[in-house]
DNA sequence: TAGATTGTTAATCGATTAACAATC
DNA sequence: TAGATTGTTAATCGATTAACAATC
């Protein structure tokens, strides 16, 4: 356990931890890697091979137990740690994730967001007051945090990655419609809903091929 | 070209898109894979590979035509014709799909919103009224839409593609944090956001291994 | 023409699936 | 014990990369 770990299993892993919980949710207290994997349209030995990458954490002849299994994997994904988050841009993206509430159930707290507009700091969102972009320097040396959330306009996100990072937030959730250039010690995961929309629209316009 | 396209293949089409729209406006009129490989962080071969699945868009001994390949990639993606789009769910993700200007201008119009909340029934989320959930089923009957967005909290989400599905809306695009079970010929795409949250989370606890 | 770069075939690499011994 | 199912090695499959002839 504990060696290299492929994008691909990454992917999975909160998949896992969603079925599993949705398991947990309904009373089921076994399941076996066939019947996990019928569920999530996996093969069985798929799944083996991913819960294997971490650790055995089954048991021959009685297949898994799904608390267990549920608790191993968030610790594997780090949702059994709280995150501390700010947000950097107050359009419409900005607020759904500041008001989102199934992220703070799941340990993700949104410390302070931040926009650039006069016309929004000192509005509120959800609890917290919108802030200036100019504050944000004097917020993350009093108030750190583990997560930033880019919520901006393309041209901007470069700029509010590189700002960021030099308070050492860097870990950037990037829902701005580009490809960032991070530093090596920096981790961007992109949400490009543009992108996702375009799949879609891929895939209708290839339907019967 | 038109035969088998891979998923690898599909997901990097819109950041294909992406990039030579932002070429296109730097002015940009020719870039050859090796110099579009540099940009994207993908190998000049694997450019090549992906675009030939489709046609023979280049030149030899000169590259690519940046406007060419972003319209035929547009076509590929079938972002050239528009969509109309009805979201389900006016929450926070539901009202953020529906006022992203973005969407709009690529061509996915919103055309109505629905939630089961009487009190949102009547606001505006935009320049749309929120309608009665019970009213979609007439509202599609006089008004087609090719995509349904399904903003609804996950014990709903399966019941809402049923009921679009029955209406011939077989395009969903989810937010819901749950796998659907799609009928054949239901085309899904999903967007969980809180699976790219835990990615994110994943990533900073095994940062240096 | 000479140089550059594609389109495409072949080689490699990595991820998925199959098989089965270990063991609960 | 017998049956079931894992953990893990081996085989297969598919995607990426390399190579190079075709050609602009």
């Amino acid at each position: 356990m504990a060696g290299y770990v492929s994008e691909a299993v990454i992917k999975r892993l909160p998949g896992y931890y969603r079925h599993l919980r949705e398991l947990e949710a309904a009373g089921v207290v076994q399941i076996s890697s066939a019947d996990l994997g019928r569920r999530m349209e996996l093969t069985a030995s798929q799944i083996r091979q991913d819960i294997n990458c971490f650790g055995g954490f089954g048991r021959q002849g009685y297949g898994y137990n799904v608390s267990d299994l549920k608790g191993h994997i968030g610790e594997i994904l780090g949702i059994d740690k709280k995150h501390a988050m700010i947000i950097i841009g107050a359009g419409n993206v900005g607020n759904a994730v500041a008001t989102y509430p199934s992220f703070f159930k799941e340990g993700f707290e949104t410390i302070a967001v931040f926009d650039k507009d006069p016309r929004k700091v000192g509005m509120k969102t959800g609890t917290l007051t919108i802030m200036d972009i100019s504050e944000m320097e004097a917020f993350l040396q009093a108030n750190p945090a583990d997560i930033a959330v880019l919520a901006v306009p393309a041209p901007d996100a470069q700029d509010m990655m590189e700002r960021v990072c030099a308070l050492n937030v860097n870990a950037i959730w990037n829902f701005a419609p580009t490809d960032l250039k991070p530093e090596a010690d920096t981790i961007v995961v992109n949400v490009h809903l543009s992108d996702s929309l375009q799949i879609l629209s891929y895939k209708m316009a290839h339907r019967d091929e």
